[in-house]
DNA sequence: CGCATGGCCCTTA
DNA sequence: TTAAGGGCCATGC
């Protein structure tokens, strides 16, 4: 045994880091209310990394993050409204860590508005690949940040609601509390119509678009496909933005 | 019109 | 390095 004030001084920090290092490589975690029941969110220093919901929350973040984990005496300022709203107001978060095609996918998915969806296929247009559909679910799928980047408002094209992170159900309720018509949008799959047209204003919009909801009733004209609607004389919106253009 | 089936892109094991 | 498979989509009966 050496008595080395060196070897034992570095011994101990093996064992115990130096508070100041801690302090800044630890995530701090917090269990707070959401809309789909209690939730653990963890934030490191530049911001929200994780939002957890069900059991085994520090296996989980250990798995994905490799971080030591501390308690944080409080939930940082803004984090319950935006849990609440999905709208962030100032509150930062930390996507480190993930790849420029999974951060472009939650940039996407953060232009939803609030009650309002958009399918998969939109996210893969709007990042530049319109064929990586399914990379998006699975980018999708691994949104760490699930509630405060809102993939709950990214549904299939054919009406259905489709997966999610916390699981389908919860998908739904989330929908429905933001104001989705649900229903609504099953009965025009059905019919299979999956955009609405105003002959007033000569655009065609996703049906959940704001401007879509104040067609009225006479002017209203569902399409199937895009291409149909064009073809019938409709523009795409420019707010819900139903075809981008995808550089060649 | 409901269902099956390739296809496609990105990530992970 | 490669191969497999996923919160999908368009097509073809």
């Amino acid at each position: 045994m050496t008595q080395d004030p060196l070897l034992t001084g570095l011994a101990a920090l093996a064992v115990e880091p130096p508070e100041s290092l801690l302090e800044r490589i630890a995530a701090r975690w917090v269990r707070v209310p959401a809309p789909i029941g209690e939730v653990t969110v963890a934030c490191t220093d530049q911001g929200v990394a994780y939002v957890h919901a069900g059991e085994g929350f520090a296996q989980a973040f250990r798995e994905r993050f490799g971080r030591p984990l501390l308690p944080a005496a409080r939930p940082p300022a803004g984090l319950l409204p935006a849990l609440r709203t999905g709208r962030l107001s100032g509150l930062r978060l930390d996507l480190r860590g993930l790849s420029p095609f999974q951060r472009a996918v939650l940039d996407a998915a953060r232009e939803i508005p609030r009650g309002e969806v958009r399918p998969y296929a939109w996210i893969a247009a709007r990042v530049g690949s319109p064929r990586a559909v399914r990379a998006v679910g699975t980018a999708l799928g691994r949104n760490p940040v699930p509630l405060l980047v809102p993939c709950h408002r990214v549904t299939r094209s054919d009406g259905m609601v489709g997966d999610y992170v916390f699981g389908a159900p919860a998908k739904e309720r989330l929908l429905l509390e933001e104001g989705v018509d649900l229903d609504r949008l099953r009965a025009l799959a059905g019919k299979r119509v999956f955009y609405l047209a105003s002959d007033t204003t000569g655009v065609v919009c996703f049906p959940t678009c704001h401007n879509a909801r104040r067609i009225t009733a006479a002017h209203r004209h569902g399409f199937r496909s895009l291409a149909q609607a064009r073809a019938a004389g409709y523009r795409p919106c420019r707010t819900c933005r139903p075809a981008q253009d995808v550089p060649a």
